[in-house]
RNA sequence: GGGCGCGUAGCUCAGCGGUAGAGCACUGUCUUGACAUGGCAGUGGCCACAGGUUCGAUCCCUGUCGCGCCCA
C-alpha cells in the first residue's frame, strides 16, 4: 500500500541511482533498434544548474524518455565544455587567495611574497580544480532526472575531443579557411584576451558627449566633433562629415590639426556621419572603434593604436599621457583641451557601452593579430541545408533568424590570449614563418623543408575559443576523427534543443563544422525555446537578486513538479515566467495521481494473470474510460512528436485529473465497493490497466513519481523498470459508451448545479422523478442508478414518472425532465428565477442562430455541415427551451 | 534607426476562421472511507484600438497605440 502522502524527496533520491546502476540510460549501438540521439548543449564545467538549464534539459529528457519507450536505441550524449575564460578566472581567483599569481608577461607583481607559476604548473592546477569541483552541474542534472548516458560523458579538453580540435584546425588551415589577420577585436583589458561577441554585454551608462573644437589648417575656423570617448582623440586620423551637411561640407578636403598631438588629419565626406547627431562631424579613430575602422578603410586613413593591452595610453603619443589608464587620461585630456579653449560644451549623454561579461570592465576595440575562421565560406552549406529542409527549425521563424545571421556573417576570431584551452597548433620559425601541423614533430619537418635546415620553432601561445571545440560536439563526442560505430549510428543526431540566445553562436557553428567535416548536417531539427524569467518577466540575474534556484524548487516540490511546470509553460513564446505557485500546483497534481493510485490499491485493482484485453470490456463506464485513455495517448504522443510539449502536458493533466479522478474513480466506486461479480472484476482490471498506461504516458514528464507507482503496482517485478517499458497501445473509442457517459456526466453536473444554486443542503437526498423519458434514458437510469444516487445525492428514483411533483426543482436532460421535489427546503421563487434565466439564455442562443440562418450569404456559401450544425443546435435549444418553459409553468407564475 | 515577437478573465498564459479555455487568485459550500497538497458549485472577458478581406474575424491583411527582445 502506498503511503498516505507522496514524498518526492525520498523517492527521487532512491530512484535515480537505481536507474543509473541498472544501465537504464545506456545507449546500445550494437542493437538493431533504430538510433535516436540528442547531444546535450554542454554546460560550462564551472557552472551550476540555473533555470535555463532546468528547462533545456527537461525538454531533452522528455524527448529522450519518450523515444526510449517508443522502442528506439537512444543516446543522450552528456558532457561539459572547458569554458576557457570562466574556468581560468575561477582558478586564478582561487590561486590568488593562496598568494599565487600567473607568471604572465607584464603581469602586475602584486604582493611581495607572491609566487608566480608558469603555464604548465597552472594547467596542472586547473585539472586539479576540475577533478574536485567540475562535477557540480552533472550532479545537479541527475537531480533533475536527466537520463543521459553518463558512461559516455565527454569534456571538450578530453584527449579525443582535443584530437578532433587539432585535426579541424590543421585541415581548415590547409584549406585556407583559417588564417591570421590584423583586425579590431573585442579586447578585455582585465582578462587580457580577445573575447567573442557573445561574451560582450551592452550596458546602459550615463556618460557625456564632449564637443571638441579642432582647428582647421590655414584658417581661424574650427570644426566641432562630438565624442563619448575624448581620450581616443590621440589616435584620430581623420574627421568625417556628411557629404550634404550644409554646416560642414565646405570643409571637405581640408585638414584639421589634431590638438595636443599636432597631427594633420583630413576631413572626409562619408554618410556614416549623421548631421542630426552630435555636432554632425565625427572624429575617426580607426584603431579604436569598429565603425571608424570601416570608415578609415574607405578613406585610407591611418590606424593609430594609442592603448596597450591593459588599456593604458601607449604608442606614438605625447609623453604627458604615456602609461595613463584610459579613464584617467580622459580626465586629463578634457582638462588640457579646456585649458586651450577647445571644449565647446559637454552634454550629459546616456549610451550603450560594451562590457566584458567576465572581467566586468568596458571592452576595448583593439587592433591585434588573431586567427580567423572564414565563416562566410563555411556558412554556405548550413544556409543551403536550412533552405532545402535538411534542417528544420521549431518554431519555424528560427529559420529566418538563422538566415539573417548567416547571410551577414563576419570572420570568426578564434584565438584567445589564455592558458586554459586548446593551444593553437601553429609554430613560428625565426622569421615568423608559420607552420601549422598536428604535432611539433610535423611542424619541425615542415620547417626543415622550408628552411633547408633544422631551426628552433616557437609555438603560438594562444588557445582557441571554447566555441571552436563546442562546434565539433555533435561528432567529436561520438568519437570522430575515429570512425566509431556510435558515430555511424547516431550522426546526424535527431534534435538539438537550445535557447534562442545561442542560435548563432553555437547552432550555426555546429552546422558549419558538421557539414564541412562530416558532409552532413549535425541534427535534423533545431528545437528552440524561450528564456526563463521570474514571474514579472524580468530576466533572472544575480544583481537583480531575482534568481529562482531550480534546486530549491526541487527540494520543496520535487523534480517531477518542476519538470511538469516547465513542460506546461514551454509554449510561451519568448519568455517563460515561472512562479513557485505554479510549481506547487504541479506538485498537487502529482499528489492527486498518487492518491488515485492509493484508491485503486485499496479497492483491489489488478490485472488478471492472463492479462486484460481492453476490447473485452463490457461496461459502458469501462469502455468509455478506455476510449478516453486512447485519446490521451494520441494527444501526448503527437504533442511530443510535434514539439508541442505543453499540449502533451495539458492532455495528461486533463485526463488524469479531469477524467480519471473526477469521474471515472467516482463512477467506479459503486461497482468496486458493491457485490462481487463480473462487473467488479472487469472494473478492477480496467482501473489497473488505465493506471498502468497512465503512468507510462506520464513517465517522460514525471519520471520519478511514475516509476515509483509502477513499482508499487507490481509491474516492475514482471516487466522491469518503467523507464524501459514500451509505450502503450491506444485503446479504441466506443461512441455508444461515450454518449452514455456523456449523458450521465451531464445529468449529475446539471443536478448538482441546480442544487447548489438553490442552496439545497449538500447532504440532503432528493427523490428523482423523471418525466417524459424515452427508452434510452430509462435504460441508462437503470444502469447508473447507484452512481446517480451517490454523486447527485439522490434518494428513490422513478424513471418514468407521469408528472413532476409540485414544489420540484427541474432539470432538462435531452428529452426528459428531471424533477426533484424539494418541498419547503427551498424557496421556489428562486427556482422560478433560475428556470427563467435558463429559458432566456436559450432564447438568446436561438436568436443568434436565427440571425445567422437568415443571412442568405451564410446559407449559400458556408459549408453544408456548418449550416447543418447550426440547424441541429437550434433544434436542440428550441426543444430544451420548450421543456424548461413547461417546467416553469408547472411551478405557477 | 533596422528586424522580430507580444497585447485574450484580477494575475500568468493556451487557443488562432464557425458555441471564448486552463492554472492561480476570488466567492459560496462540504471534514462524504483515495486525496483539505482535497471535493462540489460559482463570479469574472467590446479576445488593445481603428479600418479592410470574408456569408462569418479573437484568429487573416493594413494602420495606430502600448510592451518586450535582438541588431545598429
Amino acid at each position: 500500500m502506498l503511503d498516505k502522502t507522496y514524498d518526492p524527496k525520498e523517492i527521487e533520491a532512491r530512484r535515480y541511482p537505481e536507474w543509473e546502476a541498472a544501465g537504464a540510460f545506456a545507449a546500445r549501438p550494437e542493437t538493431a533498434k533504430p538510433g535516436y540521439c540528442i547531444v546535450i548543449p554542454p554546460p560550462n564545467v564551472t557552472g551550476s544548474l540555473h533555470m535555463g538549464h532546468a528547462l533545456d534539459n527537461t525538454l531533452q529528457d522528455v524527448l529522450i524518455r519518450w523515444r526510449r519507450m517508443k522502442g528506439d536505441d537512444v543516446l543522450w550524449q552528456p558532457g561539459t565544455d572547458h569554458a576557457g575564460i570562466a574556468t581560468q578566472m575561477v582558478v586564478v581567483r582561487n590561486l590568488e587567495a593562496e598568494g599565487i599569481g600567473l607568471a604572465l608577461d607584464g603581469a602586475a607583481p602584486g604582493g611581495a611574497n607572491r609566487t608566480l607559476i608558469d603555464r604548465e604548473a597552472f594547467l596542472k592546477k586547473v585539472w586539479e580544480w576540475k577533478a574536485y569541483s567540475g562535477g557540480t552541474i552533472t550532479r545537479q542534472l541527475r537531480r533533475l532526472g536527466a537520463s543521459c548516458d553518463w558512461s559516455r560523458e565527454r569534456f571538450t579538453m578530453d584527449d579525443g575531443l582535443s584530437q578532433a580540435v587539432l585535426k579541424v584546425f590543421v585541415d581548415l588551415h590547409r584549406q585556407g579557411l583559417i588564417y591570421k589577420d590584423k583586425r579590431l577585436v573585442n579586447w578585455d583589458p582585465k582578462m587580457l584576451t580577445a573575447i567573442s561577441d557573445l561574451e560582450v554585454e551592452s550596458r546602459e551608462v550615463k556618460g557625456h558627449l564632449w564637443f571638441l573644437r579642432y582647428p582647421i589648417e590655414g584658417s581661424d575656423e574650427h570644426i566641432v566633433v562630438a565624442t563619448t570617448r575624448p581620450e581616443t582623440m590621440l589616435g584620430d586620423s581623420g574627421i568625417a562629415v556628411h557629404p550634404d551637411d550644409p554646416k560642414w561640407k565646405h570643409l571637405i578636403g581640408r585638414h584639421a590639426i589634431l590638438p595636443l598631438v599636432g597631427r594633420r588629419i583630413p576631413i572626409v565626406a562619408d554618410d556614416y556621419s549623421d548631421p542630426e547627431k552630435g555636432s554632425g562631424a565625427v572624429k575617426i579613430t580607426p584603431a579604436h572603434d569598429f565603425n571608424d575602422f570601416e570608415v578609415g578603410k574607405r578613406h585610407g586613413l591611418e590606424q593609430i593604436s594609442v592603448l596597450d593591452r591593459f588599456a593604458r595610453i601607449a604608442g606614438h603619443i605625447p609623453d604627458a599621457y604615456r602609461g595613463m589608464d584610459r579613464f584617467e587620461a580622459r580626465k586629463k585630456i578634457v582638462a588640457d583641451l579646456e585649458a586651450l579653449g577647445l571644449v565647446e560644451k559637454i552634454e550629459p549623454h546616456t549610451h550603450q557601452v560594451p562590457f566584458g561579461d567576465r572581467g566586468g570592465v568596458p571592452v576595448e576595440p583593439y587592433l591585434t593579430e588573431q586567427w580567423y575562421v572564414d565563416a562566410k565560406t563555411l556558412a554556405q552549406g548550413p544556409i543551403a541545408a536550412a533552405r532545402d529542409g535538411r534542417v528544420t527549425f521549431v518554431p519555424a521563424r528560427g529559420r529566418d533568424e538563422f538566415f539573417r545571421w548567416m547571410e551577414n556573417i563576419q570572420p570568426w576570431c578564434v584565438s584567445r590570449q589564455l592558458w586554459w584551452g586548446h593551444q593553437i597548433p601553429a609554430w613560428y620559425g625565426p622569421d615568423r614563418t608559420v607552420f601549422v601541423a598536428m604535432s611539433e614533430a610535423e611542424a619541425q619537418a615542415d620547417a626543415r623543408g622550408h628552411y633547408g635546415r633544422d631551426v628552433a620553432l616557437e609555438r603560438d601561445p594562444d588557445v582557441l575559443d571554447t566555441w571552436f571545440s563546442s562546434a565539433l560536439w555533435p561528432f567529436s563526442t561520438l568519437g570522430w576523427p575515429e570512425r566509431t560505430p556510435a558515430l555511424a549510428k547516431y550522426y546526424p543526431t535527431d534534435v538539438l534543443v537550445t535557447g534562442w540566445d545561442i542560435l548563432f553562436f553555437w547552432v550555426a557553428r555546429m552546422m558549419m563544422m558538421g557539414q564541412h567535416f562530416m558532409g552532413e548536417v549535425p541534427f535534423r531539427t533545431v528545437f528552440l525555446h524561450g528564456l526563463v524569467t521570474d514571474e514579472k518577466g524580468q530576466k533572472m540575474s544575480k544583481s537583480k537578486g531575482n534568481i529562482i534556484d531550480p534546486l530549491e524548487l526541487i527540494d520543496k516540490y520535487g523534480a517531477d513538479a518542476l519538470r511538469f511546470t516547465l513542460v506546461s509553460l514551454a509554449a510561451a513564446s519568448g519568455r517563460i515566467r515561472l512562479s513557485p505557485q505554479r510549481v506547487e500546483g504541479s506538485r498537487n497534481f502529482a499528489t492527486k495521481l498518487w492518491n488515485a493510485t492509493r484508491f485503486a490499491q485499496m479497492n483491489g485493482a489488478a490485472l488478471p494473470a492472463g492479462g486484460f484485453d481492453p476490447a473485452s470490456a463490457r461496461l459502458p463506464l469501462n469502455r468509455w474510460v478506455l476510449g478516453e485513455l486512447g485519446r490521451a495517448n494520441r494527444a501526448v504522443d503527437s504533442g511530443i512528436a510535434e514539439f508541442r510539449l505543453n499540449e502533451a502536458a495539458t492532455a495528461l493533466y486533463e485526463f488524469i485529473w479531469g477524467t480519471v479522478c473526477d469521474w471515472y474513480v467516482e463512477l467506479a466506486k459503486p461497482i468496486l465497493q458493491g457485490p462481487d461479480g463480473a462487473a467488479k472484476d472487469e472494473t478492477r482490471a480496467v482501473t489497473a490497466l488505465v493506471l498502468r498506461d497512465t503512468v507510462k504516458l506520464l513517465h517522460p514528464v514525471m519520471p520519478f513519481l511514475t516509476e515509483e507507482i509502477w513499482d508499487k503496482l507490481g509491474h516492475r517485478a514482471g516487466e522491469g523498470p518503467l523507464i524501459g517499458a514500451a509505450w502503450p497501445v491506444a485503446p479504441a473509442a466506443d461512441t455508444d459508451a461515450d454518449a452514455e457517459l456523456g449523458w450521465l456526466v451531464r445529468a449529475i453536473s446539471d443536478i448538482r448545479s441546480a442544487r447548489a444554486e438553490l442552496n439545497v443542503p449538500a447532504g440532503a437526498k432528493l427523490a428523482l422523478h423523471v418525466v417524459g423519458s424515452g427508452g434510452t434514458t430509462r435504460r441508462r437510469l437503470a444502469s447508473h442508478v447507484a452512481a446517480l444516487e451517490r454523486l447527485a445525492r439522490l434518494g428513490a428514483i422513478d424513471a418514468s414518472a407521469a408528472a413532476a411533483p409540485s414544489g420540484s426543482l427541474q432539470v432538462v436532460i435531452d428529452e426528459a425532465t428531471f424533477a426533484l421535489p424539494v418541498g419547503d427546503v427551498v424557496d421556489l421563487a428562486a427556482e422560478r428565477i433560475r428556470l427563467a434565466r435558463e429559458v432566456a439564455k436559450l432564447s438568446d442562443e436561438i436568436a443568434k442562430i436565427d440571425a445567422k440562418l437568415a443571412n442568405a450569404g451564410f446559407v449559400a456559401r458556408a459549408p453544408e455541415e456548418v449550416v447543418e450544425e447550426q440547424r441541429t443546435r437550434r433544434g436542440q435549444a428550441e426543444r430544451t427551451r420548450e421543456r424548461l418553459s413547461t417546467a416553469l409553468a408547472r411551478l405557477g407564475a
